[in-house]
RNA sequence: GUCCCCAUCGUCUAGAGGCCUAGGACACCUGGUUUUCAUCCAGGCAACAGGGGUUCGACUCCCCUUGGGGACACCA
């Protein structure tokens, strides 16, 4: 039975390459119909809250990536820790460590000048036929996994191939701190161990971690599960996204009016592919997804291509279903919805001219209030020569009974006709008037949607103002 | 500094020795459709980092150089 895990700590939101991680994790498992676990890496009290814990449980909501076990908190694993800690304390895989820090940091400055690779002196590794340093009084130890000193340790990873790394590069992990907490290394060994994960699946950054992990693993006498190292995802501009460049949570995609099934084809996308596909929604993504078409190098993040896979998908969103969204974003935009509903046909209208939610709730606040028309425009468009037109028309509107995007479209093109107008010198005024912007999709639908009594109110208004 | 990883159009990528005069997508440019703008459609620009090998043949394999990234915490 094939399972993952997502393993975030909960410092801050789930940013887009953590997302990245758990969708790649989550489908994996998806397409083995094997089981996806949510474990919450809480063990750096200091850092941990429990705002950051409810922001990646939204985010991965939102967007869909459900687990089926967990989520699991590691602070509440404590004793399973512990014990494990203890048992490799007594078989000599694990031994206390009395350096302080100070002195750790002394030494590993020291070892930087030098220009060799910082690492523990093992100083308190216990050794056959070595005597160890007396214990000082008062000072809580440290206990480090006893790793290996020769030989090299090597996997294959699933998405870089073959790495090897010799233990001579490793030192001597801290397994629990001098309060007794255990780190991160650790619990991440006795927690993919226990918990049966087949597949560790996550972020690049891990890759130094991966041999001590299997030499543990292997002390443990655990089976070693598959490794696939997911490189990371750069800024647009080539730089690595952090909080200060760049960086955002996945809510800030849902706040800037981006779908999640849009930000989710993108993110497949990104470092992995299938052939030419470019379109395709998540359950396509689920038959086809696989380790060996992971590009192993970072990728840089585009925002130009999420817009263009957003404005697919607002694209193929049926109207209704946004009507919801829209009445939330027009809310928030100030605009009051009180006397005029959001409808589809609005929505139809603009639906297939914008790139994200937000930018369709702006397009259409004119349907819903009164939009701030710059005078020059109107100056500009609404001119000597429009002013009679525009008012004749009006006087021709005030009498039209039916309303419809057909009826309107009949009398203003007779309107023109007879006036012998070309259709900008009528089009170009109108939209001046009613809607204070020189572009819009159909003039006579963007009519009818406003209503006789509000499309009468504005011409009225602009021809007063003139004169 | 040491170790590890990476390297195809501006960007995301296809490519598992001959299918490659290197394909697709975003962006960009041109043309068409359109009452304007957008959409949509058609077309175009644009890349194998450099140098050595291996081979009849290298984008694909090996080595070096260069460049980029990551890791070196009682953080995760």
């Amino acid at each position: 039975m094939v399972r993952t895990r997502f393993a975030p700590s909960p410092t801050g939101f789930l940013h887009i390459g953590g997302a990245r991680t758990a969708l790649f994790s989550w489908a994996y498992a998806q397409r083995h119909q094997g089981q996806f676990v949510l474990r919450v890496e809480d063990t750096d009290v200091e850092r941990s809250t429990p705002e950051a814990v409810q922001a990646i449980l939204d985010g991965m909501a939102w967007l869909g990536l459900n687990h089926d076990e967990g989520p699991h908190y590691q602070m509440q694993r404590m004793d399973i820790y512990k014990q494990h800690i203890q048992k490799m304390l007594e078989d000599g895989s694990a031994y206390y460590c009395y350096s302080s820090k100070e002195s750790l940091d002394a030494l590993r400055a020291s070892q930087m000048e030098q220009g060799i690779k910082p690492r523990y002196d093992g100083h308190w590794r216990p050794e056959a036929g070595k005597v160890l340093p007396e214990v000082p009084q008062g000072v809580p130890p440290v206990v480090r996994f006893k790793n290996p000193q020769t030989g090299t340790v090597s996997w294959d990873d699933l998405v870089k191939g073959r790495i090897e790394i010799a233990n001579a590069e490793l030192d001597d992990v801290i397994i629990a701190r001098a309060d007794g907490t255990p780190t991160y290394n650790f619990c991440v060994v006795i927690d993919d161990w226990e918990m049966g994960i087949t597949q560790v699946i996550r972020g690049d950054d891990h890759v130094n971690n991966t041999p001590r992990q299997i030499n543990m693993l292997h002390a443990l006498g655990a089976e070693v599960p598959q490794y696939a190292h997911l490189s990371m995802i750069l800024g647009s501009d080539g730089a690595k996204l952090s909080k200060r460049h760049g960086a955002v949570g996945v809510m800030q995609y849902h706040e800037d009016g981006y779908l999640p099934e849009a930000v989710l084809n993108y993110l497949a996308r990104l470092g992995w592919s299938h052939g030419d596909a470019e379109l395709f929604n998540i359950d396509q993504f689920c038959e086809w997804f696989d380790l060996d078409h992971i590009t192993p190098s970072a990728a840089q993040f585009s925002t130009e291509k999420l817009n263009w896979y957003n404005a697919h998908y607002i694209k193929e969103k049926s109207p209704e279903s946004l009507v919801g969204d829209l009445t939330e974003r027009l809310t928030k935009l100030g605009v009051n919805l009180e006397n005029t509903p959001v409808t589809s046909d609005i929505i139809a209208l603009y639906q297939e001219r914008v790139s994200t939610l937000n930018e369709l709730a702006e397009a259409i606040a004119f349907f819903f209030q009164m939009p701030a028309i710059e005078p020059a425009l109107l100056e500009k468009h609404l001119n000597e020569a429009a002013v009679p037109v525009m008012k004749s028309l009006y006087a021709q509107l005030e009498q039209h009974e039916a309303w419809d995007k057909d009826s309107l479209n009949a009398l203003v093109s007779a309107f023109m006709k007879d006036n012998g107008l070309k259709i900008p010198k009528v089009f170009m005024p109108m939209r001046a008037m009613l809607i204070g912007i020189m572009q819009s999709p159909d003039l006579y639908a963007v009519m009818a949607l406003l209503g006789k009594a509000e499309v009468l109110a504005r011409m009225n208004l602009a021809l007063i103002k003139k004169h």
